[in-house]
DNA sequence: CCCAGCTGTGTCACTTGGTGTCATGTTCGG
DNA sequence: CCGAACATGACACCAAGTGACACAGCTGGG
């Protein structure tokens, strides 16, 4: 049955990712090779590729997965709700969740190309929520571009400025937000 | 002697990117290999990779030229001026000269490789105008970094918006940064 | 003038990410 | 229990880099 046989196959995948983060952390990325993920996996090369398309990929299972229902949250917020505050509640809580992710998340930061893959991810979520928000409050494209760009420029500031202080994540997203709130926002 | 050298040294370096752009441009970045270029520009696939570290370098030349001035423009600004003012009217120059690289810039355009390796030097470009900033104005870290990063939000804003509509994009810029002004830009 | 040394280049071998192919084993449905 | 998917491993292969080494050509000094 297909069912089970996706779940066995998740499981390996899973596996695998988990293998390989710990590799990762412990060498850095540029420093395993795939054969060693595989097989510290008891698999052969050819089959790590058949579960992951790239060496890359192995690193961005789980923040794909919290990426999923973000454009489904903006969708669900109530009509009337200003976009802006609407993204700022969204958002500030997946930055909470990603948290939870940063093994994988420091992996991501100390390699330029796992950064460059983020980013490309990120823009892509970003224009789905372009997308979801354009169909709730009926903006035009541009506007809901430079919106759910400016939102996603704010969590970059917030989690730079992390990075120099250490302050609290949450409330840097609050801020980040308050300090960024473009023109168009408040009309 | 050096310079003499230095001279040469350029000269190849530029003929093997202009080799290699024609070839990309032609057939796509992923379609030519190094040594394609290399024998197309008469010399060994070794000698490519002396001159530039990696294939996707060949791409990158004028871009990295543009880009180098950028934060000592910034730098030289009247004091008194509106930073958010500084930003726009030094990178909408920057925009209109970067239309110039079109070629160069359709081929990162449709090759998402190289899409995320030119927002990576973009983003230490936006680093680098930061830097500049702050040393003019004294803003603390936080608030330059709110700033460039909005300016940079502006200028892909505007790039999409010109994808999707076609209009003048000097006057896109101008309004991506009008729209966009950040609440810390206005105190 | 000639030799020593530096520099640029080509050749070759090697590593690594990634793909196509085929043969074999394993599992599931009838 | 048998045949058809299916998963896997083994192997060959390509392309991006990298390191080592040999060789040419120019350069300067004696």
């Amino acid at each position: 049955m297909a069912g089970l046989r996706e779940r066995t196959r998740r499981a390996v995948q899973a596996e695998l990712a988990a293998v390989a983060l710990e590799l990762f952390t412990a060498r850095g990325f540029d420093e395993v090779t795939v054969d060693d993920i595989a097989r510290a996996a008891g698999v052969s090369k050819r089959s790590f590729f058949r579960y992951f398309p790239a060496k890359e990929d192995a690193v961005f299972g789980a923040v794909e997965i919290m990426s999923d229902d973000i454009a489904s949250q903006i969708a669900g917020r109530p009509t009337d709700e200003d976009p802006w505050e609407s993204l700022r509640l969204v958002l500030r809580e997946w930055a909470a969740r990603i948290d939870a992710e940063s093994q994988a998340l420091r992996v991501i930061e100390s390699t330029p190309v796992l950064r460059a893959r983020l980013h490309q991810k990120r823009e892509e979520l970003r224009a789905q929520i372009a997308e979801a928000l354009a169909a709730r409050t009926g903006l035009d494209a541009f506007t809901v571009d430079l919106l759910t760009s400016a939102a996603a420029t704010a969590l970059d500031c917030a989690a730079r400025e992390w990075f120099r202080t250490g302050s609290d994540r949450t409330e840097l997203v609050d801020v980040a937000f308050t300090r960024l709130r473009p023109a168009c926002a408040t009309p």
